[in-house]
DNA sequence: GTTAGCACTCATTCAAGGTGAGTGCTAATC
DNA sequence: GATTAGCACTCACCTTGAATGAGTGCTAAC
């Protein structure tokens, strides 16, 4: 038995019903709402195929049929390929981020605001990170006797900085002069040349060897656990829809959103394409094995790129949410550049 | 009718018995748990006063009593004055915060963090901000071929990156020239200070006008609205109190941790007192009526301070929250200066 | 002033029964 | 052979009502 094009109509149909009422559907809803010209039985019967194949689940022998990952995922390739997004509040959006000059950080966090707001589900956003920043200037800033505050300014703009503590004592204009030579020495290196050149350096100008080591430390400590600023908005809309009715679930999505090194990591997995869907299991993570997670890649000006990404329900609107997410990372990538291309982006699996 | 010590120990054994279970409690636990020679009838009587009093309050008539914000507000006043607060874990969270090297933002987080963890509430931290701080650096980096970024760094280590765009072409030589003679210029002034001497600037340097202006722009925005980076850990925390387990509570709740700023202006007011403890509507938040804040003022190395804070139901356990914030305060404030002094608050209503 | 006793209130729990949405199967119909 | 009507059956969910028990206020006795 093979899936043909009834099949498929109920299917979607069935889709449809469970996006809108989160209420498992039963074969007459379908027979009498979409308009199919075939009586409850016979959708009965094509139900029972399309459980055979996989599509559909019943939580219990008497309730409805509610779709699977395997649906949704069927679904949403066909949404894909159709391509037919809307851009409605796309001129709504403009206005938000109208004015010229924008802190960084803004942008990002305005972004996952607007877009949880515009979906209604919880919207996360990473800042453009590129391969690897190049150093434009160091900076030593004195915090107290012997305490020192550094400040690493890359051409991604990314800001390291971090307290250093030393023996010795800092004055002001040590530090300043430090400061410049260690700019010309290293500007123009990624972190990890830096890193390299430190025991040189630390030779070079002993009387600062520990302050030097330090600038390493936090050097080495950024290039590896690269921890950017994860922006979330509307963590809290999560719970208004009733598949997060239950606490335990609640907490445990909450207490993820949290951690947002690992949700970087989550929502930053998008290999090389430049739109994703997850669904489900697809996500790869225990927690939100009925969430599903639509990303896309944005592209800054220098070419760095970043990631935005709305995280829901797996019986998400996902027509919604796809239109929302495409429209707000070309919003994105023309905001933060004005290197003006088409910035459509790709519509892949 | 006045409290007398009898009523003032039933209060006590009230609150405690409340706070342990979140249950009204009744006069028969009273009699029975808490050692009393007395029969359930006269705490009953006491009971009757207490409420007359503003002490109790009944959710209906026969349920037992509930600690009102009047009585807690007397058990936390009973507390800082007797001033007993333990400081058990105290070399825990210093293990925590071990090693030489911290970026500014992770030691934020960090003890938002454990300060959550060690309480099972939720905790928020302020950054420390000073009155006004001094620009140390300008740096200009450029994005594209007309956006650059701007680079602010201020001996608050608090960094402001915005992105300006003009209309002429900007080169990377010509950023950093003016780069430097922006730094030669404005190094040492507050943000307010600069702004003022923008309009000079812009004529003196005519050909990077709109590019000045814009950097102007930045300052100004930044110098209003400080919006400081603000930590918090555990929102999840809270769910697993009965006091929210209503969906629509903890919602709202959630919401208001997300709204950044607001937050930050409810944590940062808390005038000059070092320890302040606000009591549901005390603390001056709708949302919050039946919550309870306890924050702290630590000092960073520059004298620049910041605030630290708990937020749980105002049936929390204050003593230990008091404890853990005491304790948590201290360790910033030492561990963001190497000034040693004694640290330890002053403990104030 | 304290306590025992009693009538009363009211949230909570539990079981029982009814309801209705849904299914699978079979036999009749197109 | 596909479709449909009909029927028996399942099972979550709601309602109802009774039992339970924690709690109170009041009064009278100690």
């Amino acid at each position: 038995m093979a899936m043909d094009e009834r099949k498929f109509r109920i299917l979607q149909a069935i889709i449809d019903d469970y996006i809108l009422t989160a209420v498992p559907v039963g074969s007459r809803t379908i027979s009498k709402k979409y308009g199919m010209s075939l009586s409850s039985a016979t959708i009965r019967n094509e139900m029972s195929d399309l459980e055979e194949l996989g599509y559909l689940d019943q939580p219990h022998v008497s309730a409805g049929r509610v779709p699977s990952a395997k649906a949704y995922r069927l679904y949403v390739d066909q949404l894909l390929e159709t391509g037919r997004l809307s851009q409605e509040d796309e001129h709504l959006v403009r206005a938000h981020f109208a004015g010229r000059t924008r802190q960084m950080e803004d942008v990002i966090d305005h972004a996952a605001q607007v877009l949880s707001s515009l979906t209604r589900y919880t919207a996360v956003v990473l800042p453009p990170t590129g391969s690897q920043p190049r150093i434009r200037n160091i900076q030593l800033v004195s915090v107290s006797d012997n305490a020192a505050l550094v400040v690493i300014v890359t051409d991604a703009g990314v800001v390291k900085d971090a307290v250093i503590r030393v023996s010795e004592e800092l004055d002001s204009d040590a530090l300043y002069s430090i400061s410049r030579s260690l700019t010309a020495e290293l500007s123009g290196s990624t972190l990890t040349e830096a890193v390299e050149r430190i025991p040189l350096l630390m030779e070079r100008m002993r009387a600062q060897a520990e302050l030097i080591e330090g600038i390493g430390d936090v050097m080495q400590q950024r290039g590896e656990d690269i921890r950017p600023h994860v922006a979330i908005g509307g963590t809290a809309n999560m719970l208004s829809y009733p598949e997060y009715s239950d606490m335990e679930k609640a907490r445990s999505f909450l207490n993820l959103m949290e951690t947002r090194d690992r949700l970087a990591d989550i929502i930053g997995q998008n290999g090389e394409m430049s739109f994703t869907v997850r669904i489900g299991p697809e996500t790869g993570v225990p927690e939100m094995e009925d969430c599903s997670i639509v990303t896309m890649t944005y592209t800054a000006g220098n070419g760095q790129q970043g990631t935005i990404g709305v995280i829901g329900p797996t019986r998400m609107q996902y027509s919604e949410v796809l239109a929302a997410v495409s429209m707000m990372g070309r919003q994105l990538s023309q905001l933060l550049s004005t290197s003006e291309d088409d910035g459509v982006p790709r519509l892949e699996g």
